[in-house]
DNA sequence: CGCCTTTGACCTGCGC
DNA sequence: GCGCAGGTCAAAGGCG
């Protein structure tokens, strides 16, 4: 991690992009020249839990351990969790300690597309103004059958070259085989 | 024809 | 209880 800002209740780190152990499900071009910068940041979170954040992270190439557990904060579940968990896990969320969570994670990124193809199909399911930003914001869901999987998508207000990607929830079943 | 996006209406939670 | 804001629904229309 690079930076934690309490201002805006986010914590941030870079130099995801380039790894070659990262594998984002960009199926036609390389994530690094979709985005000049990528950060990931968790807002479930609080300050001590966020320092701690690149530690657990353990990307895969398809994401496939990279659960980072309910810290059992007492204002309610709060983890981490890479998109697209491919484990077949069933249900909505993680199982640590006998303790299913569901599972948030936002990615801001740098690109001048808002439709960051991660390797899932997505049905758009609304659009919404937000209070304090011009900018809309999107609602995805999985398209796949039994997959209750959502996102949001919206420009960062601060810097519009942003957009803030809001995974919640687990995939059920693998990536579609032509990615 | 099937799947998608669009978009206004509706629902729900929360603060006052 | 009321109003606001965020989230979801579902009808209508577009597109391949």
């Amino acid at each position: 991690m690079d930076s934690y800002d309490p201002m805006s209740r986010s914590y941030s780190y870079t130099s995801v992009v380039g790894s070659p152990d990262i594998d984002y499900g960009v199926p036609n071009q390389p994530i690094s020249e979709l985005f000049d910068n990528f950060i990931v940041f968790d807002d479930w979170m609080n300050e001590d839990q966020a320092h701690k954040v690149p530690e657990y992270a353990d990307y895969t190439p398809d994401y496939a351990s990279a659960g980072i557990e309910d810290q059992s904060q007492s204002s309610g579940s709060s983890s981490i969790h890479l998109p697209g968990n491919c484990n077949g896990a069933a249900g909505n969320g993680i199982v640590h300690n006998q303790k299913v969570t569901k599972k948030k994670v936002a990615f801001k990124t740098k690109s001048q597309v808002e439709i960051l193809d991660d390797g899932f199909k997505w049905r758009k399911y609304g659009k919404k103004m937000v209070k304090n930003s011009p900018n809309p914001r999107n609602y995805y869901r999985c398209s796949a059958e039994g997959c209750s999987v959502k996102k949001r998508v919206e420009r960062d207000v601060e810097d519009a070259r942003y957009v803030i990607t809001t995974y919640e929830g687990v995939h059920n079943h693998q990536r579609p085989s032509n990615f």
